[in-house]
RNA sequence: GCUCCGGUGGUGUAGUCCGGCCAAUCAUAUUGCCCUCUCACGGCAAUGACCAGGGUUCAAAUCCCUGCCGGAGCACCA
C-alpha cells in the first residue's frame, strides 16, 4: 500500500479557524422524513471526510420535531444511519430532537426570563403583514409574569394548532426581514409518529432547536446548505442571549444531477413510489441511494465525486458520469468478465440509445469447432484462470455482431469461424486474424438449453432479457460482473429467491454502467 | 418589494483573500490514435472557460463600480 494515497489530495479546503479549536466537531441534521436521495450523500460525504481529515467528532442529529408537515417516516431512522454506513461512516453519536424537547422547553423558559422571547397570539398573516412593514405586535411588550403562564400553557397542550406561538425577540426593524421577530415554538395537534415524543404538542422550530443542539453537543463547524443562511444569523440572536458563542458556518449550494427524469426531492419520489410509478425507493429511474447501491455502486464513488464538487455557495450539477467513473475506478479490477448476449427489451422500455438491447441469433457450428471456449476471468489476470463456456451444437450471438454470409468473425475465447449460411465453420486460432485482419471480436453463448442462463437485466430504461454463459448461476447477491462489451451490473437474485421481480428461471440482475 | 449569496471549458474544480510565475490547474466528458481475443483497464493527443462593460494599474480571472444572469431567505417546513 502506497500509505499516503488515501491521506490524501486535500481535496477539501480546510475549515475555517480549524486550528483554534482542540476537537472539530460537526453533525449531520437530516430530517427523517424518508429515505435518501443522491442530494442527501453531499451532507455525510463531506463531513464525515472533514472528520477524518481532521480526526473530528461527528454526530448524527435527527431534526424530527414536525410531526405534521415533514412527519417523519419511523423506518427511515434506520435506513439513514444504513446509507451513512454505505457510504462509509459512522457517526459517532445519534441523537433524535424528539427525544430533547424538555431541553428545548428548559431554554425556552431561560429566553423568557431575560426577556428574549414572547407568547403571541397573532394570525400567521396578520404578523406578516406587520414584519414587512417592520411593526412590532402587541404581543411584544408582554410582561414576562405572562409570557411564562402562555408558554406554560403551550407546554400543557392547552392550545390548538396556530393559537399560540413563542417567538424570539430579535429585531423587529432589521434591515433583513427574514431576521425579524422569528418563531420559537408552535403548537401541533398532529401527534409525533414516535412513540416516546407523542405527547407533545409544543414543538419548536428548527432555528431555536438547532441551535440549542448545536451548542449543547459542542459543534464547532457547522456545514450545511445555503437555504439555511439565513439561519445562521436568526440563531445568532438566541447565542447572543445565553451569551454563547456561534460555530464556524460553511454553506453549500444546491446539487443537480443529470441522467434522472425524476426530481430529486423526497417528497416528489415518495408521490411517485406511492403512486406505483417508481417500483420503490430502489428503482433504477429513481434518483436515490439504495437505488444505485443495488446497481451496484460503491458508496465511495458516491463519495468521491460529492467531495469533488467542494463546498462553494454556487449551485452544482453533478454529472453521473463522474460517479461512473470513480466506481470504475473502484471496481474494475475485481470485477470478472462474463459474457451476456443480449435478447431484446422485456419491458416497456424508452430511451435505448443508453443500452442497445440487441436480439439473440442461433448458429450451428460445425462439427470440427471446439466444443468450449476459455476466455479469462479478468484479462489483467490471467492467475485468476478461465471460464468454461460451453457449446456443443450452436451459439448464440447478438444480431449486431452477425456477420455477413461469408465473412468471418472472431469468437472471444474460442477462436475464428467463418459464416455459412445458417451456420459456423471452423477457421482456426490464429490471433493474427484479429490483430492484422482486423476480424472482429464478439462475445457469445452456447445455444443449447444447458450451456446458458437466462437473465434479466435491469437498466435505468427498462429491462433487457439475455442469455448469460453457465458460469454466472455461480455468483452470489452484490457480486458485480462485467458483461464484455455490454458494462458493469450487480448480481441481485437468483431464480426462485426474488420471484416476484423476475420470470421464472431467470437471474435478476442492475446494470450499472459502461 | 426587502435582504443575503454567487457567476472560470459540456460538467465539477484550482487560482481570486496577498494583482504579475495564468496565452489559466486537475478530473470528467467528447473525438482520434496506440495497446488489447471487450466498446473495460492502461497510454498518447486533440477539443474546450475567466458573464458583460467601464475604472484603477506598467500589469487584472484576481481590486473598484455598474449592468446582466442565476440561487437563497423574508413559513406557526426542515
Amino acid at each position: 500500500m502506497e500509505a499516503e494515497a488515501e491521506e490524501d489530495d486535500q481535496v477539501l479546503p480546510d475549515l475555517p479557524n480549524a486550528d483554534e479549536y482542540d476537537q472539530i466537531r460537526m453533525r449531520l441534521a437530516p430530517n427523517p422524513n424518508g429515505p435518501w436521495h443522491l442530494g442527501s450523500a453531499r451532507m455525510p460525504a463531506v463531513i464525515g471526510t472533514y472528520k477524518k481529515i481532521y480526526d473530528g467528532w461527528m454526530c448524527c442529529r435527527f431534526d424530527d420535531t414536525d410531526p405534521e408537515t415533514k412527519r417523519p417516516d419511523l423506518d427511515a431512522y434506520d435506513e439513514i444511519i444504513d446509507a451513512i454506513g454505505y457510504l462509509g461512516f459512522e457517526p459517532d453519536e445519534v441523537l433524535k430532537a424528539s427525544d430533547r424537547v424538555e431541553t428545548y422547553y428548559d431554554h425556552a423558559r431561560e429566553l423568557i426570563e431575560q426577556g428574549g422571547a414572547y407568547t403571541c397570539s397573532c394570525p400567521a398573516e396578520h404578523f406578516r403583514g406587520l414584519k414587512a412593514d417592520a411593526e412590532p405586535c402587541d404581543h411584544r411588550d408582554k410582561d414576562v409574569e405572562t409570557v411564562r403562564e402562555e408558554f406554560e400553557a403551550m407546554v400543557d397542550g392547552e392550545y390548538s394548532d396556530g393559537e399560540m406561538v413563542l417567538r424570539v425577540k430579535t429585531d423587529i426593524e432589521h434591515k433583513n426581514p427574514a431576521l425579524r421577530d422569528f418563531v420559537a415554538f408552535r403548537m401541533v395537534d398532529t401527534p409525533h409518529p414516535r412513540e416516546e415524543a407523542a405527547d407533545y404538542r409544543a414543538w419548536p422550530m428548527l432555528d431555536f432547536q438547532s441551535g440549542i443542539d448545536d451548542h449543547l453537543t459542542g459543534v464547532t463547524h457547522i456545514i450545511r446548505g445555503i437555504d439555511l443562511q439565513d439561519s445562521a444569523k436568526r440563531q445568532r440572536f438566541v447565542y447572543d442571549y445565553f451569551g454563547w458563542e456561534y460555530p464556524e458556518v460553511v454553506h453549500w449550494g444546491h446539487v443537480q444531477i443529470d441522467a434522472y427524469d425524476v426530481a430529486m426531492s423526497t417528497s416528489t419520489i415518495k408521490a411517485k413510489v406511492d403512486s406505483g410509478e417508481l417500483t420503490g425507493w430502489d428503482d433504477p429511474r429513481a434518483p436515490t441511494l439504495a437505488s444505485v447501491k443495488r446497481r451496484g455502486i460503491r458508496g465511495h464513488a458516491i463519495v468521491d465525486a460529492m467531495v469533488d464538487l467542494g463546498v462553494s455557495t454556487s449551485n452544482v450539477d453533478l454529472a453521473m458520469s463522474s460517479i461512473y467513473a470513480n466506481n470504475r475506478d473502484l471496481v474494475d479490477d475485481d470485477t470478472d468478465r462474463r459474457f451476456l448476449v443480449r435478447d431484446g427489451v422485456a419491458s416497456d422500455a424508452t430511451d435505448r440509445e443508453r443500452l442497445p438491447a440487441g436480439a439473440a441469433e442461433a448458429f450451428d457450428l460445425a462439427s470440427d469447432v471446439p466444443d468450449a471456449g476459455h476466455p479469462p476471468l479478468h484479462p489483467n489476470h490471467e492467475d485468476r484462470g478461465d471460464r468454461d463456456v460451453p457449446a456443443s451444437e450452436a451459439v448464440l450471438l447478438e444480431s449486431e455482431d452477425v456477420p455477413a454470409d461469408g465473412e468471418r468473425i472472431w469468437l472471444k475465447g474460442l477462436g475464428c469461424l467463418r459464416r455459412e449460411g445458417d451456420g459456423l465453420a471452423w477457421v482456426g486460432t490464429d490471433i493474427d486474424l484479429v490483430r492484422e485482419e482486423g476480424v472482429p471480436v464478439v462475445h457469445w453463448v452456447g445455444a443449447g438449453d444447458d450451456e446458458h442462463v437466462r437473465v434479466r437485466l435491469r437498466t435505468m430504461d427498462g429491462d433487457v432479457v439475455g442469455y448469460a454463459e453457465p458460469g454466472y448461476a455461480d455468483y452470489d447477491a452484490d457480486d458485480l460482473v462485467q458483461f464484455e462489451r455490454v458494462g458493469f451490473a450487480r448480481f441481485d437474485a437468483a431464480p426462485g429467491t426474488d420471484a416476484a421481480e423476475a420470470d421464472p428461471g431467470e437471474y435478476l440482475a442492475f446494470y450499472a454502467h459502461p
